[in-house]
DNA sequence: CCAAAATCGCACTGATTCAGTGCTGTTTAG
DNA sequence: CTAAACAGCACTGAATCAGTGCGATTTTGG
């Protein structure tokens, strides 16, 4: 449907959020969500997926939460999202491909393989041109950068 | 989900099928699916979205069929898109927004509005850069015109 | 005039994915 | 030892999507 899920836009928050924090300052989920009006499980569940993907640390205990495992710099965005719902494929095409064999048996190879597949290789170099940092100071940095387009 | 859905993926084949005929060329439901194995019923849906959407022409009858409503690279993807599945938005952190009135009445704007904001603008750019004769010329064309990302 | 081919329009079903929650266990500070 | 916080798993309801059914209208060609 080409939009991102709530599970990364709860993630992008609370990183965002972490972000804004001092090197290794450590954030309770509780404390994001009385910030934010977002479910507290639901970002709960997505931080500990964001765990898994080594993009925070988790620090277990009462005084226990997160805290970002690298410089927000350094995070990308094409990294959460990849880690919350898996790297961008934009079409199936290449399952076309599949149903017929090697490559589609009927007439033509899918027509549009090629050119979508640069289309995707596009849209990741773009969400991975902006990090965490670019998102924690609400100015939209990205703009400046692709001034040439 | 950052993927687009199969109505789009066949929109863009049967498209591109159509941008390989002559000017005007009519070409029926039946040989575009007869090119490639794509559901005829649901390629015949998406072709009427299209021609709604004035991308195509419509003719009825024995020999009818549809054909390019314009020229081929005047058709961008980002048109496609949008007729087969609404303009992308990326996330809903505007609806975060609406949630608590015109502004996150909690304690912040939501962190990550502006910023999304123009990654969306950019992915918008990205699939309107692309025409559907780029698409019909199998060697990707977009890369070349991007090369200085 | 008639039959075949094609689009038109609407609506329906099953499958997939997603958003959100329930529950229980484990860890750690005070 | 109690409270706060993370860990893990699995479940339910909702939304969206893929694909199809059915009948009507239009047009060509015999």
């Amino acid at each position: 449907m080409l939009q991102l899920t709530k599970r990364t836009e709860y993630g992008l928050i609370a990183l965002t959020h972490l972000a804004a924090r001092a090197e290794g300052g450590v954030v309770s989920v509780r404390e994001i969500c009385e910030a934010y009006p977002v479910p507290k499980r639901l970002v709960a569940e997505v931080l500990k997926d964001l765990c898994h993907a080594r993009l925070v640390d988790s620090h277990r205990g009462a005084t226990g939460g997160y805290s970002l495992a690298r410089a927000a710099e350094t995070i990308r965005v094409g990294e959460v999202v990849a880690a919350l719902e898996g790297h961008p494929s934009l079409t199936s095409c290449a399952s076309l491909g599949l149903a017929a064999g090697s490559t589609c048996g009927v007439e033509h190879v899918c027509p549009i393989r090629s050119p979508i597949e640069t289309l995707r290789h596009e849209l990741w170099r773009l969400l991975n041109r902006t990090t965490l940092r670019d998102l924690a100071q609400h100015p939209a940095p990205l703009a400046a950068r692709t001034a040439a387009l």
